[in-house]
This record gives C-alpha cells, sequence and structure tokens, in this order.
DNA sequence: TCAAAAGTGTTCCGAATACACCCATGC
DNA sequence: GCATGGGTGTATTCGGAACACTTTTGA
C-alpha cells in the first residue's frame, strides 16, 4: 500500500495526498416483513453527530478492510447479525452529506425473517427498532433518502428474483406469499390465479404439513426450492412477477 | 466541511483523521453499437500506473465534487464527450484494487450512437480506441472486472428498459433495431414476430422516409418516442423483451 | 350452522410462436 | 430474372384474467 507524491492527477498537477482525503461508509437497510407490512430495522444513535437520531445501520470502513466485509462487520457489530444476506444497490457521493468531512457512503440492502433473527444494539447504538416503511421517523444524515432509494431498488428487483422468499420463514403457506408480493408491490392479486402461476413455476416444495390452531381450514405448508431454481436459472430460466 | 479529531470511530477509539484517507475514483463504461457488435470505448494510458496498457475512461474525484459530476467531468476531460447519458452501476471496493493507495471506485456506464460522437483523447489519455466486447485486451488495474460487471448490468438493464435506443442513430430500421437486441441478449428472434411486438408497445414513430443506395427493398426508417415513453411508465407500462 | 379462509375448475381473451408467403430494389 | 433483405397474414398454442364454486376447520 504505498502512499508517495511521485504520482500526479494530470488534472491539475495537483499531489496525490491532496486526493487521498475522503472517508468511506457503508449503510445498510436490514428489511423484513411481519403482518403485511414491509418494515425496516433502525438504531438509534448514541453518539455525535445526530446522537438520538434513528439511522440506518451504518459506519465508517476501516482502510485495511475491504469494501464488502465492512459491511457485513458493521451490520454485526451494530445488531449483533451476522452472516446475512447483503447486496449493494448505490454509492451516495454528494458534497455535504456527511458533517465531520468529505464521507462518500456505500448502501446495502438486506432481507430477513424478522422472527428468526434478534438485534441487540450495541457499538454507537442505542436501540434498535423495526419501522414500517410506511411509518418512518425522520433519518440522521441523508439516510432518509438513501432509504428511499432501497426501497425503489427493492420494489424493482422483487419483480424479476425471487428475492421475496428471503422475508418468509421457511415455511410458508400459498396466502402468506401473496400477502407479501402485494405489500411489496402494491396491489392485489387474483387468489386462484397467484396459486397458479407460483405453483406452475415448479419452485415450491410442498410439505406434507399444514398450519395449527386456526379457526379455518388449515393452508399446506410449502418451503422455497432453492436448489430448483438455480438449475432453472442456468437454463435460462427467469423469474418474473 | 470540518475535518477534526474530536469525533472518535466507536469501533476503537481511534482518531477520525484515519479513517479520512481513501481515494476515490470513476470509471466509465462507454457503449457503443456497430455492425451487429456491442462496442466499448477504451483509453490508452500516458501516465504512471499501467502506461500504454488500455483502460476504462476513469480518474480520481476532487474531494471538491460531488460524485456525479466528476464522472461527466472526467469523460469530458479524458475524451471530449459531454452532456452523456451515465449511469452508475456498482462500487469497487477491495483493499489492494489500486497501486498508489486505497482507491474505491465507483463504476458508470454509458450508451451512445457511436456514429454522432467522436472522441478526442486528452488529459492522462494518448488514444482512445472501440473494441468489440468479444474481443478485449488485457485492461490496467482491475477494470476487466469492471467491465465484465458492467457489460452484465447492460444485458440485464435492456430487458425490462428501452435503453438500447440510445445506441441505434436516431432514425433506424426495425432489422437493425432486432440486430441490436439479437446481440444484446444473445438470441434471436423470429422477424416477423419481432416487428409485431415492437410495433404494437406504440413506442416508435414511423418517418416518412426509407433507406438510401441498398440493393434490395429500402427499409422504412422509424425513431424512438421519447415522449410517448415517459407517458406511458407513469401509466404503469413496463417495456420488456 | 355459520364464518372464514383454503382450495379447485372453467371460460375467455390476448399475446407469443411458428410459419408461409409476397414485395421492392440493384445488378 | 434472381438474389437480397423488407414486409404481411394466418393458424395455433399458451398463459393470464375473471369469476363461480366447493372444502375444511374452529367456535
Amino acid at each position: 500500500m504505498k502512499k508517495s507524491n511521485t504520482y500526479y492527477i494530470t488534472e491539475n498537477d495537483q499531489p496525490l495526498d491532496e486526493y487521498l482525503s475522503f472517508g468511506l461508509s457503508v449503510d445498510c437497510i436490514v428489511f423484513g416483513y411481519h403482518k403485511g407490512e414491509i418494515r425496516v430495522l433502525l438504531v438509534e444513535r448514541d453518539a455525535a453527530p445526530f446522537k438520538g437520531d434513528w439511522a440506518l445501520i451504518g459506519d465508517l470502513v476501516n482502510p485495511q478492510s475491504d469494501l464488502s466485509d465492512s459491511a457485513n462487520h458493521v451490520l454485526e457489530r451494530l445488531t449483533g447479525l451476522k452472516d446475512i444476506f447483503l447486496e449493494q444497490f448505490f454509492t451516495f457521493g454528494s458534497i455535504r452529506r456527511h458533517p465531520v468531512g468529505r464521507v462518500v457512503t456505500v448502501g446495502y440492502y438486506s432481507l430477513l425473517k424478522s422472527k428468526d433473527y434478534h438485534p441487540i444494539a450495541s457499538s454507537w447504538a442505542k436501540s434498535t427498532k423495526w419501522f414500517s416503511i410506511n411509518e418512518l421517523p425522520e433519518l440522521a444524515f441523508d439516510h432518509s433518502e438513501i432509504l428511499k432509494k432501497g426501497i425503489e431498488t427493492l420494489k424493482t428487483k422483487v419483480r424479476y428474483h425471487p428475492v421475496g422468499f428471503e422475508l418468509l420463514p421457511s415455511k410458508f403457506t400459498l396466502l402468506e406469499l401473496q400477502d407479501l408480493y402485494e405489500a411489496l408491490l402494491g396491489y392485489t392479486f387474483d387468489k386462484p390465479n397467484f396459486r397458479k402461476k407460483i405453483l406452475s413455476m415448479d419452485l415450491l416444495i410442498p410439505l406434507n404439513e399444514v398450519q395449527e390452531n386456526v379457526s379455518h381450514r388449515p393452508a399446506k405448508l410449502f418451503k422455497f426450492d432453492e436448489q430448483r431454481y438455480t438449475q432453472l436459472r442456468k437454463e435460462g430460466f427467469s423469474f418474473e412477477f
């Protein structure tokens, strides 16, 4: 890792060190799903700046760490969540987006089954809380903008990739799946047709189990067939809703 | 733009300045289309490191410039091209991707009608040249990896967004359009069906002009209806191939 | 027996597919 | 006239949309 004055930027021959003065951070949007609502995990800041405000799960990147590793580390450090699916979606680099200097931030998002994970606040996080994406508080920094872009990305992504399954418990009913897709896409489906379409894709494994303790006919449970999906993708199949 | 020691990272209480030592760069993939082939504009480096190698159009970002502005500036400074559609697609942040220090780079891509633009090498660029994406040279830095990811992004994008039109001259024949889509997607279409599908979308304006100097029946020329497309999008229409 | 949600079947329509075929131009 | 690519028409198949209907459970 050489840091020297021997290289110059051709633009106006300023010494290179002038250009090595950026901060880099990551911000993770953690999406969950609960009772028909898409939710986001936010943390309450216990450190300056914006102490006391709600924020995305993020922090500065250590110059000795890879970018993608940092995203995972930050998520674990602040919430205890680890080995979570994380995907980069956009990089935000306006000059004045951070009060302490020129900090560029890379946005990541993740999807998880709320029930299976129990975030525990630590590091600069005072507490963590799930918020419905329809009732979001004011956020620190430019995190509202980042979150908005992330939500858009999720809504686009979900139409052509079966990411939705990440948000459901591993065993789910077809109606739960339908409710999730309706929440994500913002419109409703005809029940028989939704069923036919999703089953015809051959991506669900029917389990020999049914719902329990419901005051109506119990629904069959299914799970997502990960293997079959990777197989079908290789053959050119494209998921679509 | 405050830069001070009063803020600390909670991770291990290192002074903030340690964290403000990143370099930030942008790298632009300029796509063009010529005679059935997707092409990429590369520049020959006339500066260290990797002097003499082919590279993407990129440079370090000045700490006083917005990220998106920088991408446009860099493209103009190196090739003279300006007011070009540029879209961010991914950020690359491995530790050792740049030999002079910790430099994170943001990848952009752009699409243009090769014939309408005439890139002129300047700044650290010795020359510029179009390369077919099937015959690419070795590239400087990790630019091969960046380019690969960019090509993937383009191929995905083109299925659900009418970006393809950016690559054609403003007046084109239906078969030219079909050839482009076949090159982008990697499979062929039935001529009558392609025609029916694209015309039924109502996104093309037929011109009262035909091809000239061709040794066969001259084809009608069309242009893309930008206005109608934005209109349709508002109404929920989604382009798809 | 009734409410509530699970689950099935059938009809209709439009879009995608697969072809066969005709048209205009230069040489 | 014939090679070349431009352009049209049609029959068939398939998937999505609409909707009526039956089934199973708890209370």
